[in-house]
DNA sequence: GGAGTATGAATGAATG
DNA sequence: CATTCATTCATACTCC
């Protein structure tokens, strides 16, 4: 990631063939650096969803580097776009506010507020059910439970504003 | 990707917490004692898996405690529950026989977890029990997407006879 | 101050 | 493509 340190010296590159049975559990693909790294250049000139024919060619490339097979490659791609996009989805809707210094309150004040407004609405989850036909014709692409608008910005949940009844049962009102 | 970036870019200044971690450096999110109250809250509430949009409210609540990001709760939730259900795989492959290996363990820590697992914890979110298939019922779905015929060969490097030397140029243009 | 542990972070491997 | 699980790496913390 970002602040991570650099310094990750993995013992990777130890594929070594053979060896008797080869007593590391060599469970799943552990790329090699230059492997990374050729993934990543690949990844950073555009290419995402490379097709079956680009993962063999790259695939056979990288073996060179050491073991690897095409779904290696395949899941690498997903991964990483994966992750890549949910990155950016969180961030963006993460640091906007660092309000969190001025006087912090004691827990159980907190958890009060967070019993604000105990709505019966009672989120149980995976009912993210709302119409969306509002805008935009329906396009046959248009299913998927893709809840998380991108353009999910502030939640206003007045944080320190009035709050009473200190009770401590936190039911996830404010989600 | 830019795991390659120095050391500690990021301070966590001070917004010294109720106690824990308050004076460490920089490095990684380390939650105040509050924000691990709230977070262990909500999971003995039963909220193993926070959606997307769940994970940015519960962020932006603990921001008011100190500095965190969307991650940080996402990566908090993913690991307590890999561990519980760690930790109770573990118990349960643990007692072969029912010998009182209490004395080992001798953490109060440990004691302490174990009161907490045998919570009735009841799980109002998704539960995927129902261990129908807990029984091995190797009924294979590794279908392995096309890569089940995968090509790679062991002993044909060098398959462009463009790269003989672990050099990292690589131009990319066998694509 | 080093060993052992708790835990944050990362990622390979899936599944739907 | 979104989400999840398992495993591992890295590090903060605790306790001799």
């Amino acid at each position: 990631m970002d602040e991570v340190s650099g310094f990750c010296i993995k013992q990777r590159g130890g594929y070594g063939g053979g060896s008797g049975g080869t007593g590391t559990k060599c469970g799943r693909w552990n790329p090699t650096t230059e492997q990374v790294k050729v993934l990543t250049d690949l990844f950073r000139t555009g290419l995402r969803t490379p097709s079956t024919d680009q993962i063999q060619k790259i695939s056979s490339q990288l073996s060179f580097y050491g073991k690897i097979e095409s779904k290696n490659v395949f899941y690498w791609f997903q991964n990483h776009k994966a992750r890549e996009r949910q990155k950016r989805r969180r961030v963006l809707v993460d640091e906007p506010n660092d309000f969190h210094h001025q006087d912090k309150l004691s827990s159980t004040k907190y958890l009060a507020e967070l019993n604000h407004i105990s709505e019966p609405e009672r989120v149980l989850e995976t009912l993210q059910l709302f119409p969306l036909n509002s805008f935009r014709e329906p396009v046959e692409s248009e299913k998927r439970r893709l809840f998380a608008n991108d353009y999910y910005k502030e939640n206003s949940y007045n944080i320190g504003t009035q709050m009473d009844h200190p009770t401590l049962d936190l039911r996830l009102s404010f989600l």
